[in-house]
Order: C-alpha cells, then sequence, then structure tokens
DNA sequence: GTACAACAATTGTATATACAAATGTAATTA
DNA sequence: TAATTACATTTGTATATACAATTGTTGTAC
C-alpha cells in the first residue's frame, strides 16, 4: 500500500514535479510518525532533543538562545518556551548573561546529559532501521540528490 | 549553505542512516516553507487545498469525512476544524447524509472550484521550480528512492 | 422492543507553531 | 548625557495538531 497511485487513488498520471513533491512528503509523514512515537517514550519532543543535542555539543560551555536557533534543523519561531519546557523537566538551566544582559545562557545538567547517553544508541538503531530499506549507495545517492534539490 | 556539514557546523562525520535522516529533514524544512509561502497568498493552508482538490476528484458527489481523510497526504486528527475554516470562506458545503444521520455530505463550492482554477496552475509552475536542481532521471530515481524508503 | 455494541463525527484539552508586538538592555550619536 | 537605534529575548494572539472523551445515530442480539 506504499506506491504513490495506491495512496491517492488517482489514476491520473501526475505531472513528475507534482509527484516527486507528493512522494517526498507522504515519505516524510512516515518518517515523522517513527520519530513521534520514538520520542514519546521519553516524554520529550523531537525539537527539545534537539536542543539537548546542541547543548551537549557545547561541551560545557554555555549557549544563548541566537546560537541554538541558528543550529536547530527546524528554527523554532519560540525557543524561548521550548527551553520552558526542558528547564521544568530539568534537563536544562538558563541565566542571564553577565557580559551582556540581554542575552541568556543556557546549559545542558546533569540530568540532560543522562537522557541523552540513554536515548542516542536507542535512536541510532531506530535511524538504522529506517533506512534499512536501502542499500548503502542509494543511501548515498538519496542523500546526493536531496542537497542538490535544496540548490 | 546548504551542505549538511555547513548547516550542522558539526566536523564529526554522522553514520549514514543519521546523515540521511537529517539530510531528508532539512530538504523537508525548504519544501513546506515553499508551499507555506505560496498558500499564504491565497489564505489558504497546504491542507485545506488538498482537501478542496479531493472533493473536486468526487466530481460532484459529495463525500463524507472518513473518506476526505483517507485520501489526504497528511491524514489529520481534526477534519471537522478543517472543513468548518472552508465553510465559513464558502469554499464548501456540508450537510447531514439522509441516508445515515452520523455521516455528513461534503461538497465543494462554485468559489471553492473558482479557487483550484486560480491555484492549479501557478502551484504546477511553484514545483516545476522546486524540481529545477535535479533533471528527470535524479527526479526519476529520487522517486523510487522515496518510495523504496517507505517500504 | 430494550439493551448493548459499533459507527461517524464533534468537542475538549493540551501542546506546538507562526508571526507580530512588547520588554528590557546596550551601543551610537548629536 | 539625552535621545535614538539596534539587539536579544519574551510575551501575546491566532492557528494548527494530537489525542481522548463525548454525542448522537444505527445495527444487532436477546
Amino acid at each position: 500500500m506504499s506506491k504513490l497511485e495506491d495512496i491517492l487513488k488517482s489514476d491520473a498520471t501526475l505531472p513528475l514535479a507534482k509527484r516527486t513533491a507528493l512522494n517526498f512528503m507522504i515519505t516524510n509523514k512516515t518518517l515523522s510518525e517513527n520519530y513521534l512515537d520514538f520520542f514519546k517514550q521519553y516524554d520529550i519532543s523531537g525539537q527539545q532533543f534537539n536542543v539537548l543535542r546542541i547543548l551537549k555539543g557545547q561541551k560545557g560551555k554555555p549557549a544563548n538562545l541566537a546560537t541554538i536557533q541558528e543550529r536547530m534543523i527546524d528554527k523554532n519561531s519560540n525557543t524561548t518556551r521550548l527551553i520552558d519546557k526542558l528547564i521544568l523537566k530539568g534537563f536544562v538551566e538558563r541565566t542571564i548573561c553577565p557580559e551582556n544582559r540581554r542575552k541568556v545562557e543556557i546549559i545542558i545538567t546533569k540530568n540532560g546529559l543522562k537522557l541523552l547517553d540513554v536515548i542516542d544508541p536507542k535512536l541510532n538503531r531506530l535511524e538504522e532501521d529506517i533506512m534499512k530499506p536501502l542499500t548503502t549507495t542509494e543511501a548515498e545517492t538519496l542523500n546526493i540528490l536531496l542537497e542538490k534539490l535544496r540548490g
């Protein structure tokens, strides 16, 4: 049931560009459902995980909001509230930057790091699993095409 | 600035599966921004457009909620309220199905059809434009890989 | 025919997202 | 140094999405 024509229940042949776009969206939906299910068990959203990973990458150095936003895959228009959630869960801490009181300094806590240690290997396995239908060569080709598509 | 390593500002080489997933998500973000911008000028969401297209495909035959949901790309968990919006805008009409009063019958209005006539050719042009970086062969390959990825 | 299960859609609630406006701080300039 | 501009984040508001609970209707079993 995963062929495009079956899904759309349309006999009309679509223009290549539209067909590609639709195929992309459907695949995206499948992928994001996988991620959603995965993160749900840790009571965290994909975005929140992403922020934790960025903060871990800072290796102790605090990050301010602008830096985090810059590095997020899905540049969130409301990172403040995303951080609020992570603070409530005890995964990050936020203080006002003493050199420039307009900025904030955000760091990941011990608990945040512990969560990442649990999630990371399982996420790797999930991703291996998702990509299993593709051979290594096919996956490499897909990467090339995806980058090309972004122009 | 569209290579994955540049975006993530990470020197570490990622496992292929993770790299592919990230690449996919970033490309998805780019694509969906394009669509969002496009539909915004018609004061309609992509989902709402999708529903109108499904209804047009019915060729006058009314559709009930379940049918619409089944055919939606992004199976919405709240199609009722999506239809509410379209009714407010005058693009669809909803009546209770006389044979089975649990069901509803939804049809697209003249105005809805008129909107589609305006949007459709422009959307085709947008999609051509988005896919321009790929040759025909590359787009065909991408389609194959995307379908394969869904398993 | 009454009770009960199944069906189809709607409503409620919590959370997420997009965008604009507002707040508070720092830098610039006259 | 007072006023203005730019900066960094937060807050407000509208809309979108996810999921569970509810409503109203139909079908079925007894």
